[in-house]
DNA sequence: GAGCACTGC
């Protein structure tokens, strides 16, 4: 079989790090990038901030520092950040350090660094990038001096938290002072932090109401392969705010693999590679194509468990249904190898990300031991989607299976749906895949596609993030990050023209953009939730409606996750705990009615065993609270109402479906007039209510929260509406002369002239009314 | 009569 060295071990030589351009030419100030500001001598004579008269850093210049000196005052034994004696344990964890691949090259970092603005800095896995650099820049921006931070983003949570919690021991500092984090929900700094791990998004909502990021000397977007959303659109904001801010420094972090491609993106800028620390892995490839991947993925995890020496497995598959599908088959033909062979036994593990924590846990679990005594030793095999490609790393994996696919996410704009299908992945992600079996010692990885396909079929990147997305929200932050001309904005990667139009359009239907494109009021408040636009316009005008608090309730459980638990064991149980909570008018009323059942007394003296009995996910329900209690903050901040309709009204669901309708009417549908299924309103698309929906087939007009498009095109989440509220909430969008011909065109002709009727009708009435004196129900 | 790759504010 073919072989190939998965990780490669390579130290770049200068020529190749080094751009010649800058080289010689640091001064050049036709080079927008290359610093050339006065050096300070920043001494301690005067008393500075932080009274350090004596400090460790007394002789350090601002970015004239050598490795040498950062060295130095490393070795102690004073902290040089708060000045107390260095512990045993930070002695201990610096040795460690120092063994790290980028140490050897730290002061060409440092010549490096203090050469550029911008610098790409590549490092494998193992390098130690993500904790040293950051303190690397630490000892030489000084940032403490300058009333200023470092910044260091991470595309995931737990990535910024466990990342801060390492640096300020090998700092020996208490988290959340010198070294802190910030992720949304948490933010673990204080007025002492000079160097702060956090979320790419949220440093792009900082930048929101900090056009300039003013608080930072030097911001790291780290992992800027993965290519998020969040880290796209700061690289194109970084760039911008370098030219206005000639002293901020910025370091682009990255695996391998693409960083030409940052390199040119940033006017050429200076690269600095570190190999990393992994141990080769051996690839194989299928000899020809193997039609079906699950069956030929079970096979060579049974063979390798019968001819394989010990370690662990790992296989990569699409979806949850898939996994616990092959567990199961798995299990059943280990068991019969079992008894046919002297092998020893196979522990089969799930994992995706709607698993229940505890189950999450369980793929950690040492593998078994030997059946019999001196026999051959048990082993485990955990069976994953893409989770254990990037977020979670299971050590003492051995093995990888690829079957080479992974379920992604693709967006159209033409009909406005975001879907995910199952696609080839590219060789950047197998790459990453086979790399997951070298982390503790050599390994293989087992490719179920053949060497040519690899070579010719699969892409060298991932598309990013923003060429998959929906934009609304994305173009409404760019809006508010003071970006006028989105047509010249430098993407690295530019979106489809048709999605931006998309978006544009969006967003002035929902009259967050003028006609000109320009951000009103209500798009200005709009931005300031961490919503989609519908969700915020709707949240933003329902004190209108006399609801917010009911709408606030809403918006927060159509920002989580499920909460319907709907086990395989269970359906049916499941099914009938959820009609419970119905109400007849639609899913969104019956998610409002199970909150208000779980922040009852009774459901609240044990929210555990109340969610388990009655098949809800605690976790969601909990997380819904969070957003809720952050978006009533943002509320409230706003001078928002939070009002209600009493709830004996009855208007009370009315209320709040109206105010659903004027956020939501560009997603509404009519049923057919066969009456077997809907068609979207202006898209026409033919759609089939979800089968998971409460509501009753004979609802004419529905709004949904979400297009799916699987087996069949879905609508989830629908509730009842009154076509009479569209051209009353949203008379623009419901412009009858912009419909094409159709059932829906001459449906809404009916409503209008009915409409017309009425209110004559009413007006005769009120001036009789008016004659007599009347009242009327201020709710409504 | 079905499904939820994974993140993030």
């Amino acid at each position: 079989m073919p072989e190939e060295r998965a990780s490669k071990r390579y130290k770049p030589s200068a020529d190749e790090v080094v751009n010649p351009y800058l080289a010689d030419n640091q001064d050049d100030s036709d080079n927008i990038y290359t610093r050339s500001a006065p050096k300070k001598k920043l001494g301690f004579e005067k008393s500075s901030a932080n009274g350090l008269q004596d400090a460790p850093l007394t002789n350090f210049v601002r970015h004239q520092t050598t490795a040498e000196q950062a060295l130095k005052v490393e070795d102690g034994p004073l902290n040089p950040f708060n000045l107390k004696p260095l512990s045993q344990k930070y002695f201990d964890i610096l040795k460690i350090r120092r063994d790290l691949p980028v140490h050897l090259q730290r002061q060409e970092f440092l010549d490096l660094y203090h050469s550029t603005q911008i610098l790409v800095f590549v490092g494998e896995t193992g390098s130690g990038k993500t904790t040293q650099i950051p303190q690397f820049v630490l000892f030489d921006d000084l940032p403490h001096l300058e009333g200023k931070m470092v910044a260091c983003t991470q595309p995931r949570r737990v990535a910024a938290m466990s990342v801060a919690k390492r640096v300020a021991d090998e700092l020996d500092v208490n988290l959340g002072e010198e070294v802190g984090y910030s992720i949304r929900f948490e933010d673990n700094t204080s007025n002492r932090t000079i160097l702060k791990y956090m979320t790419d998004g949220m440093l792009l909502r900082e930048a929101m109401n900090d056009h300039n990021l003013d608080r930072y000397s030097c911001i790291i977007l780290d992992e800027a392969h993965e290519r998020t959303l969040a880290t796209d659109i700061l690289m194109g904001l970084l760039k911008e705010i370098a030219l206005r801010r000639k002293e901020l420094k910025i370091i682009i972090m990255s695996a391998t693999l693409d960083a030409q491609k940052f390199q040119k993106y940033f006017h050429d800028a200076p690269l600095l590679a570190v190999p990393g620390r992994t141990h080769p892995v051996e690839i194989y490839y299928t000899p020809e194509y193997q039609r079906d991947y699950l069956e030929a993925a079970i096979q060579t995890v049974l063979q390798i468990h019968a001819t394989e020496p010990s370690g662990d497995i790992l296989l990569f598959l699409t979806g949850e249904e898939e996994i616990e599908d092959a567990c199961r088959k798995i299990s059943l033909e280990a068991d019969e190898l079992i008894r046919e062979t002297d092998c020893g036994e196979l522990k089969v593990y799930p994992l995706y990300g709607s698993l229940p924590p505890q189950q999450q846990q369980k793929i950690f679990d040492p593998a078994p031991g030997p059946r019999v005594k001196n026999g051959p030793p048990g082993r485990k095999i955990v069976v994953s989607t893409n989770i254990a490609e990037t977020s979670l790393t299971i050590d003492g994996i051995v093995y990888v299976i690829d079957p080479g696919f992974s379920k992604q996410k693709v967006y159209n704009p033409r009909i406005r749906v975001e879907s995910l299908l199952v696609a080839p992945i590219s060789k950047a992600s197998a790459q990453q895949r086979a790399g997951r079996a070298g982390r503790t010692r050599p390994g293989k990885c087992f490719r179920l596609y053949t060497e040519e396909a690899f070579k010719k079929e699969l892409n060298e990147q991932s598309y990013p993030e923003i060429l998959r997305s929906n934009l609304s929200s994305t173009v409404l932050e760019l809006k508010k990050l003071g970006i006028d001309d989105l047509v010249h904005f430098d993407f690295m990667d530019p979106p489809a023209p048709e999605t931006m139009m998309r978006a544009l359009e969006e967003l002035n239907y929902l009259a967050c953009l003028d006609d000109d494109g320009n951000l009103t009021p209500l798009g200005r408040l709009a931005s300031d939730f961490p919503l989609d636009p519908m969700l915020a316009v709707m949240l933003i005008t329902s004190p209108e409606f006399y609801c917010s608090n009911e709408i606030l309730s809403l918006t927060a459980l159509l920002s989580v996750p499920s909460i319907f638990v709907r086990p395989n064991s269970a359906r049916k149980k499941a099914d009938e705990m959820k009609m419970t909570f119905r109400h007849v008018d639609g899913d969104h009323l019956t998610l409002l009615n199970v909150y208000h059942a779980f922040k009852s007394p009774e459901a609240q003296y044990n929210p555990a065993q109340w969610c388990y009995d009655h098949f809800l996910s605690l976790r969601s329900l909990q997380s819904a609270d969070n957003v809720r209690l952050q978006l009533k903050r943002i509320m409230e901040k706003n001078d928002l109402d939070l009002i209600s309709t009493p709830f004996e009204d009855p208007n009370y669901y009315t209320n709040v479906r109206r105010a659903l309708t004027s956020g939501f009417f560009m997603q509404v549908a009519k049923k057919s007039s066969s009456g077997k299924h809907y068609i979207t309103v202006k898209d026409n698309q033919d759609v089939l209510l979800h089968p998971s929906t409460v509501l009753e087939k004979e609802s004419e007009w529905v709004v949904y929260n979400e297009f799916v498009l699987t087996t069949k095109n879905y609508i989830r989440t629908v509730t009842t509406i009154k076509p009479e509220w569209l051209f009353e909430l949203a008379p623009a969008y419901f412009d009858i002369n912009t419909f094409k011909k159709g059932d829906v065109k001459m449906s809404l002709e009916r409503v209008k002239q009915k409409m017309e009727v009425a209110r004559e009708r009413a007006e005769k009435r009120a001036r009789a009314l008016n004659k007599n004196g009347g009242t009327k129900s201020r709710y409504t």
